[in-house]
DNA sequence: GTTGACTTTGCCCTTAGGGTAAGCTGTACA
DNA sequence: TGTACAGCTTACCCTAAGGGCAAAGTCAAC
């Protein structure tokens, strides 16, 4: 039997680490002296630390291990391979979000070496009072949460562009996407996916025109952000109030722009004069 | 002016990360109602929260942000730019750990699907007992964190190999790393590189031999805890007890190794019979 | 027998806010 | 003008994975 400090030094984990993963029921030791509470780790647990220490490096949370050595105790080897596909796949998001992050940031970077202030790019986004028509649009509305967007975009306007083409429907415009939620919730949002077309069929609506506030976007879509930061700041400006849900419309194929500044996404915001 | 909540709106913060950034210090209100303590926001404190939520984006911890903030007032663009290529290099040590991370699973996901249990190289790990000779070596002895480590490596040993072909030495062996302190410290460990040579000139020592627990590994470095944990294991078992400092010998150049299975480094425990 | 190393529990600290409660305030509508 | 309700305030507790420190008990070597 091995003291917590032989058996911390062997696995190269502290004390204190022990005696928490002690607390949280992840590895318990093998003895406990009755009388003086010294924990007492036997060399087979040996094994389980460093699988522990193996899956931490993974990233697995602790309560997911906790979750793995109880399936381990099943004998289950499937429910093992699954988890750590899953945490792969996890793992091969994090590393494109971090990607893309980096090639923002050399963005950013070239910019400051023109002397190009990092938000500038904020004064150059105009906003516009225009009069839109109504339109027939083919639609689906879902609730979507942030991850889902994505993977969601691609997938909603791919059934839309499938009906239209099995249907031979006539496309009047580019795609849109319609907020409904009065304002953005990280669990879910009421999202209308939509393409303009000119059959009124089923599963199509009417979405009226009107008074609009709009802005254009040429870039990136972490920049939307700022795009509706700038209309709602316009809108409490000159005096106006939203009066239905915003929309976004995609004039050109994301999968077609060559770089982010040749993406032009335009807002609108329907508004009434207060 | 804008009350708390459509300042937030707006932005897309919530109220409550609002007043926690008034809290640290980070974005204050423009005004404050003395009366019943309601925040007002400017417009103009618009571009600084969107800077600050990018700046979040790039993973700058908020502690780094209000550093980057008070800069700013500084209007010394050059420190912006040096911070925001700090944390690039460091976004992209994280990618390249998480590259590595990746591989690893992939490769004990390949072991699963062949029925090889992930900790089974475990078992394969054979310690043996073995007199080793006293050699001469050419050494520099550092105190390295964890993080020195990877970079630490090939620039050490590069200085060796540099002397050694300078004044026409003779290699007798491979490289190998000596470790002074007597447990594992996260923050510095006194760590020393040497190659064997014949001559015994300035800047060398006599490495003592003796009774030796040896192990090998055959893999990634990652194993290595193990490979450590397995020896401490067998020297407590078999009643033997550390003497010296233990040391790895990197029998295959790493940078010669095309696959992680072809790596060889051994590890020895000069001991002695408790 | 003594000393120093080791172990125990308990408490507070970290990041970046989220959740909830109790009470106060502002505004829209009848 | 009254009232309802939405919005605002502070205050307190919670998160994950331990680190640091203190006071007190215990073990092993000399």
């Amino acid at each position: 039997m091995l003291s917590i400090g032989e058996f911390s030094k062997i696995c190269e984990v502290s004390t204190k680490t022990l005696r928490y993963y002690e607390e949280i029921g992840l590895i318990r030791p093998d003895e406990i002296n009755p009388e003086n509470g010294y924990r007492y780790y036997s060399i087979g647990q040996l094994q389980k630390m460093l699988f522990i220490n193996r899956l931490k490096s993974y990233h697995f949370s602790l309560e997911e291990i906790r979750a793995v050595l109880e399936l381990e105790e099943d004998q289950s080897e499937e429910k093992l391979y699954s988890a750590l596909h899953r945490k792969r796949r996890e793992l091969q998001e994090r590393l494109h979000t971090l990607e893309y992050t980096l090639t923002q940031m050399s963005n950013d970077l070239l910019n400051l070496e023109k002397g190009i202030p990092m938000m500038s790019y904020l004064d150059k986004i105009e906003v516009q009072l225009v009069e839109t028509r109504s339109m027939n649009i083919l639609y689906m509305r879902e609730m979507l949460s942030r991850d889902d967007y994505a993977a969601g975009y691609g997938n909603y306007f791919g059934r839309l562009y499938e009906k239209i083409a099995a249907e031979k429907l006539t496309l009047l415009g580019t795609p849109m996407t319609i907020y409904h939620s009065p304002e953005y919730n990280p669990a879910g949002n009421d999202t209308e996916f939509a393409i303009p077309i000119k059959e009124p069929v089923k599963g199509t609506r009417d979405l009226p025109g009107g008074l609009c506030a709009k802005a254009v976007l040429k870039g990136s879509y972490p920049e939307l952000t700022s795009l509706y930061a700038k209309l709602r700041e316009w809108v409490e400006n000159e005096g106006y109030a939203l009066v239905k849900s915003p929309y976004e419309v995609y004039v050109t194929d994301p999968n077609q722009a060559s770089g982010p500044e040749e993406m032009v996404t335009e807002v609108y915001f329907p508004v009434k004069k207060k």
